[in-house]
DNA sequence: ATGAAAGCGCTAACAG
DNA sequence: CTGTTAGCGCTTTCAT
């Protein structure tokens, strides 16, 4: 192993000039430059982040939780934010966390490793861990949830407005008996995205007609939707909380039930997930644009956003309704 | 930023009896740990895991490169591995890479973090870096790929096999036409998934009809697809180096050009991944099991496989043909 | 611009 | 079983 005394050594200098060698924004005289990196590359000398940060108390680890990789939104999140974190000099160490109830234990745990910040996509903090994490200065950014309290800052798509937009579709097409499958009952984002629904419905002077829980479960999502179909009052639009759930809602309509999707029932979801515009599926939905959501994080990371006195800031990001098929020719 | 000096001047004692404390196997004697873990939860002490492994030379983190989550093998082998890591004591830093070309710089990168061990998730790295880790003790384990030279450990699926049984099927069935869709040219396992392909099929008295390069893409094995079923000769059977390609290959066959799966053309895939099953596409395809992948790779791992003098190991792992309706009713 | 010295938070060898 | 003593590899004042 080996370590900056033995590149000094080579290079007939101090271990200060090694160190300001590979530390940016120090001042070294150009000779002194060379003679240190000749000596590294000789030695394939690679600086120890881990003690550095011992010193700087700066990691360059940043903490990713998340849920379940299952729902394709959740991959394609973790590779962007990854090659984010990347551009400013940061890697995500991930952990992975049940994507409901207290996720406080294995939070902690990452915490000993003096993470920069925690990113938690899908998951929740206590307010008490949340409040440890602030006077630690670690920035906490939840992405696509809020906590109860808003204590931590939070990116998330427009949920309101995005259900909203689908209750006004769904008058527009005038379908009668609208349902909605929630994702989670305490899942901030699931109850947002029904609200703004519900409200617009009631606008258009309409009213849900059902309503099942899908647990953001491809299995549960498809028990649900066998639960509203086999209902006396069979719904014949669908709003599922999330393109998951709406894409297992959708092959269950059309291989247990041989609904033709858009002419039979119309389904919706949430996210705009990669496959929603595959044909087979076509499914209408609102975006959740992951690009300007993993800049809104990166963002929040990297201003400190846990500077002791700032106010949590919740940043949501627009989106669009996207229709396609599901919801008729 | 409490440490354990503070802990061990509350609690009355020296900070070696801090750190035996939340040391497992040492001794201490229970009186001593609950004046500590007293002062401990007082002061909100946890260990910082970065400086305990500037000591123990063990950091716990495990470098985890991955390509593109856009194939659903992918986010599931990390959320697997994750989970698994987890369970012995690790953490898998995550760094994009790209799934062709060097990627010696980010893993270089990435290697200053002292990691414990590196997993390659389909990616590849270089004699020179391979020999360093080697080297330095850190284990290397490659998922999905070997090197030209096997100096990495490995873990894969059975492609040759796969592949084998793959091209005996499309004997048994009587398929004239087969043709098959390479993922990168210069991948072990597109070449082996050819290799055992063609060779069934040579000795079921056919020959390759047609072939198409998808570079594992999702776009690109569309634009491949095209190019096979507008040839002269259409091929009636199509075997693709993985699942992830097949769907697209599926997709662009019956909304393209209109054919039905299963009757008009067979498709094949390699992987077993989840949307394989679903009613929509009923892939015919060839099982890599997660779960075993990920404990042999896990064993590696922990076994520290990469002690000087030891050969490296190259584990396959046995899967399965699993016919389903795109090869056919 | 450079070197000497101090110290980040922790563990490990050694006496007691 | 406990405390003392030395570092792990690095950055950073502070003189020079």
């Amino acid at each position: 192993m080996v370590n900056a005394i033995d590149v000094a050594r080579l290079a007939g200098v101090s271990r200060s000039a090694v160190s300001r060698t590979f530390t940016p924004g120090t001042s070294v005289a150009p000779e002194t430059r060379a003679k240190v990196e000749a000596a590294a590359a000789l030695l394939g000398y690679r600086p120890n982040l881990i003690a550095r940060s011992l010193i700087t108390r700066k990691s360059g680890i940043v903490g990713l939780a998340v849920g379940y990789m299952a729902n394709q939104f959740y991959p394609s999140l973790v590779e962007a934010l990854g090659t984010a974190l990347a551009g400013i000099g940061k890697r995500p160490l991930l952990f992975p966390v049940a994507a409901t109830g207290d996720n406080d234990p294995d939070i902690a745990e990452v915490l000993r490793y003096q993470v920069d910040a925690l990113i938690l996509a899908s998951a929740t903090l206590s307010s008490g861990l949340a409040g440890e994490c602030r006077q630690r200065g670690i920035p906490v950014v939840l992405i696509n949830r809020v906590t109860q309290d808003g204590a931590c800052n939070s990116v998330t798509g427009d949920n309101l407005r995005g259900g909203s937009a689908i209750g006004q579709l769904f008058c527009r097409k005038g379908y009668r008996h609208p349902a909605f499958m929630a994702g989670l009952e305490d899942s901030s984002t699931s109850r947002e995205r029904e609200a703004g629904f519900t409200a617009a419905l009631a606008e258009g002077g309409q009213a849900l007609a059902a309503r099942a829980v899908g647990h953001y479960d491809f299995a549960q999502a498809q028990a649900a939707m066998r639960q509203l179909l086999m209902a006396r009052h069979r719904p014949d639009a669908v709003f599922c909380a999330n393109d998951h759930m709406a894409i297992a809602a959708h092959i269950t309509a059309q291989q247990e039930f041989g609904l033709t999707v858009g002419r039979d029932i119309a389904i919706v979801g949430f996210d705009d997930v990669g496959m929603a515009g595959w044909p087979c599926f076509s499914l209408t939905t609102y975006s959740q644009p992951i690009g300007a959501m993993v800049q809104a994080a990166i963002s929040l990371v990297a201003d400190g956003a846990a500077e002791a006195g700032t106010a949590p800031r919740h940043i949501i990001v627009p989106g669009h309704l996207i229709e396609r098929n599901s919801t008729g020719g």
